[in-house]
DNA sequence: GTTCTTGCAAAATATTTGCAAGACG
DNA sequence: CGTCTTGCAAATATTTTGCAAGAAC
């Protein structure tokens, strides 16, 4: 689906901003950080923008963000988009990529009695395949 | 044992905010944030000071610290202190409370050829067993 | 006494908010 | 043209760094 189909079926405006950051991501295999997704676009956008597109973006659901302790945080188009279950993330120490692992399913496991479980999120670490064999 | 002992065993100077900061954490069910460590110490520590101790505290696996959403960061004791094996974190949506479930123990996936993992980390949200059953 | 830690000040970084101008539909 | 988005400035919040005084060992 094209951004200007998607963002006009939740009534979202077709803006500049919002238009690069989602074909941005869906061109991209791996997620994205905001200062990554600036670099790729031609058009220049102010931080408060990105801030404000990520969010809408992201309250509606047409994102997803991964945050690795703390420190990273990177941007994929969300699974209602996509269509994937929801999936594992993995996060590569050597090159910094993030990765929706879309072949490993997360499955929540079983909670002592009381506990109700909404979501839950799963990011592996370690070196992905094109660090790890070089 | 002690927070004296644990800092003495890996060569770290018995500080009052180390020890502040470990045994607050050690008599806490639930992972406490840099707040809730503050409030419950009579001692007053600068904000640089517990950055600093936090950081320590993290490189020697003394602690370790969990991140939700890049909002919520808090801090418990660590596996190789508590013989614990790997394992999830539950958040509160309602009351905030991170938790250790030491009952579920974290088992990494398998992966695409090529990919090396070396942690796993599972954050499982929702509500916790005194907010659900309000 | 030597080395490491602390508190303070300040710098660097990240995030949020108000507001007027401009773009979208 | 009415409403939502953008960019700019500024307010907040967070994290890091330098340095001198003080504590740990």
């Amino acid at each position: 689906m094209k951004p200007k189909q998607i963002l006009h079926e939740i009534d979202l405006k077709f803006t500049p901003c919002r238009q690069g950051i989602i074909s941005t991501i869906a061109e991209s295999k791996n997620a994205l950080s905001e200062n990554e997704i600036k670099e790729k676009l031609d058009e220049k956008f102010d931080r408060t923008t990105f801030y404000r597109s990520f969010k809408t973006l992201l309250d509606k659901n047409i994102i997803h963000k991964i945050v690795v302790d703390n420190q990273v945080v990177k941007y994929a188009l969300d699974n209602s988009i996509t269509l994937k279950v929801h999936h594992a993330h993995f996060y590569c120490y050597q090159c910094g990529a993030v990765k929706c692992m879309d072949e490993i399913p997360v499955t929540s496991p079983k909670l002592p009695d009381g506990f109700y479980i909404q979501e839950t999120e799963v990011i592996i670490k370690g070196l992905c395949d094109k660090c790890n064999l070089k």
